[in-house]
DNA sequence: ACGAATCGTAAGTAATGACTTACCGTAAGT
DNA sequence: ACTTACGGTAAGTCATTACTTACGATTCGT
C-alpha cells in the first residue's frame, strides 16, 4: 500500500545518500547534514518525505531528533519488488518455452 | 551500478502501470498503451526510460517492438534493498540492545 | 533568566520531468 | 508501387520538486 511513496521517496540521489548514512545506526539531523553540500532546512525536507514514506521513525531525544531506518518500510518495498521478480521470472520461462515450442 | 536508474525509473507511477501490464509477458507498444490515458509518444518515452534503466528488454519482431521485463535488471534493485534491510535490521536490533543495556 | 544550539516551517526560485502535437522512418498488406 | 500500420524522435508547454534564505519554537547550558 504504502510502498509506492517508498520507491518515490528513494528516487532521490540525495534521499539514498541520507539513508545511507542511517545504515549504521539512528543519527541526529545536524549530524546528518554535517558534511553534506545542502543546507539544512534541504536535509530536513528530505527526512520529512522519507518519513512520511515510512522509511525513517523519528524519536525526540532532549533538544534533538533522531531518525533511524525504519526496517518495515523497506520491507514492504522488497516484497513489491519480490513479487515483480517472481513474475518477471515466470514470463521469462514461459517465453523462452514458447519459442522452443514454435522453433 | 545500474539500481539508481532502476529505482528512479520505477519511481513514476505510469511507469509503473507499464511494468505491471507486462508481468503475463511481452507485449508490443501498441498493445501497452491501449487503454492507458495517455498518448502513445509518452508510452514510448516511458518505454525508452525502462530500457535505460535496465527494466525491460526489446525484440523487434517484424513491424513491431516486444518489451518484456528483464529479471535481472529488478534483481539488481532487490540486491540494494537486501542489502538496506540488513543493515537496516542490525542497526535496529542494537539500538534495541543499547537501549536495554541503558535502561 | 538569558544566550546558544537544534530543528521544523514558510515563501520564493530554479531546475527537472511528464505530456502533447507534429513529424519521419520502416515493415506489412493489397 | 501505394497505402496503412507501427513506433521512435523533436520541440514546446506545464506541473512538480528540490533548493535557498528567513523565521519561529523548543531545549540545553551557564
Amino acid at each position: 500500500m504504502t510502498y509506492q511513496h517508498a520507491i518515490t521517496a528513494l528516487a532521490d540521489p540525495t534521499r539514498r545518500v541520507i539513508i545511507d548514512r542511517l545504515r549504521d545506526g539512528p543519527l541526529a539531523v545536524g549530524a546528518i547534514a554535517n558534511g553534506m553540500e545542502i543546507s539544512r532546512p534541504a536535509v530536513s525536507q528530505h527526512l520529512r518525505v522519507l518519513s512520511d514514506a515510512g522509511l525513517l521513525t523519528v524519536t525526540p531525544s532532549g533538544n534533538r531528533r533522531l531518525y533511524a531506518i525504519a526496517p518495515e518500510g523497506v520491507d514492504d518495498l522488497r516484497k513489491y519488488l519480490d513479487s515483480l521478480w517472481d513474475d518477471a521470472l515466470s514470463a521469462f520461462a514461459r517465453a523462452a518455452h514458447e519459442k522452443a515450442k514454435g522453433q
